[in-house]
DNA sequence: AAGAGGATGAACT
DNA sequence: GTTCATCCTCTTG
């Protein structure tokens, strides 16, 4: 078992975490290109676990009628979408799922990335036990539903910082870039609804992964 | 106060 | 391909 006392007793291991002005730049769709290829790592009840984003959907308000702040709409959930970036936005989906979004952008401006999909990485073991599984397959953390339970993370975390050197989620960049040529972009799942924004080619998945959501 | 529906996944046929 | 789990958030009255 691995004990944590994140992220100073596994800073030798650990890679820097991803700064602030990677998350408070304007363009969403560019920061959505930008975290493939980061690690998605959280640390519960000291069990570090971690993913490989292979595939992610931005989500830029108030144009963006997909966006759940579409119109500038601000409810108690919404509300920490006009954040700073650098925050997680967590909300639970049919009931069922915790999806895991990405806040980012300048204060007030209320764009978020969803993460869709990761390729495991550390404590396999742990996320197949989140997941009740015994194999490490793709739907281990293929799907944005998935990947949340793999790495312990609830729609009760909505709000943590990123940047916080204590806290229990954060990303890093351990030097794998994704290229603009191996990006597929196509229409985001499941935003039928949104109109003509239910076209724009704003999810973003890795060329050739085999860890990518099963979404058509 | 009540009701509809959702940025999904699993287990069926 | 179809069903359904399951609950919070938001809208309406």
């Amino acid at each position: 078992m691995i004990f944590c006392y994140a992220p100073f007793s596994i800073s030798q291991f650990s890679m820097p975490r991803l700064p602030a002005h990677f998350y408070t730049r304007e363009d969403v769709v560019k920061v959505a290109k930008d975290l493939l290829g980061k690690y998605l790592v959280t640390c519960f009840d000291g069990q570090l676990a971690s993913g490989k984003i292979v595939e992610t959907e931005a989500y830029r308000a108030p144009e963006d009628r997909a966006s759940h702040a579409w119109s500038n709409r601000r409810t108690p959930r919404t509300e920490i979408m006009f954040a700073e970036g650098g925050r997680a936005y967590v909300y639970l989906c049919y009931g069922v799922h915790h999806l895991f979004n990405v806040v980012t952008g300048p204060g007030g401006m209320a764009h978020a990335v969803l993460v869709r999909a990761v390729e495991p990485a550390e404590n396999v073991e742990v996320m197949l036990r989140r997941r009740n599984l015994r194999h490490s397959v793709r739907n281990l953390t293929a799907g944005p539903g998935a990947l949340t339970q793999a790495l312990g993370i609830r729609s009760g975390h909505s709000g943590l910082s990123l940047l916080d050197p204590a806290g229990p989620v954060w990303l890093e960049d351990r030097g794998e870039p994704v290229f603009e040529k191996n990006i597929i972009a196509s229409p985001r799942v499941g935003v039928a609804y949104a109109g003509e924004c239910a076209h724009w080619p704003w999810r973003f998945r890795v060329e050739g992964s085999a860890w990518t959501s099963p979404a058509k």
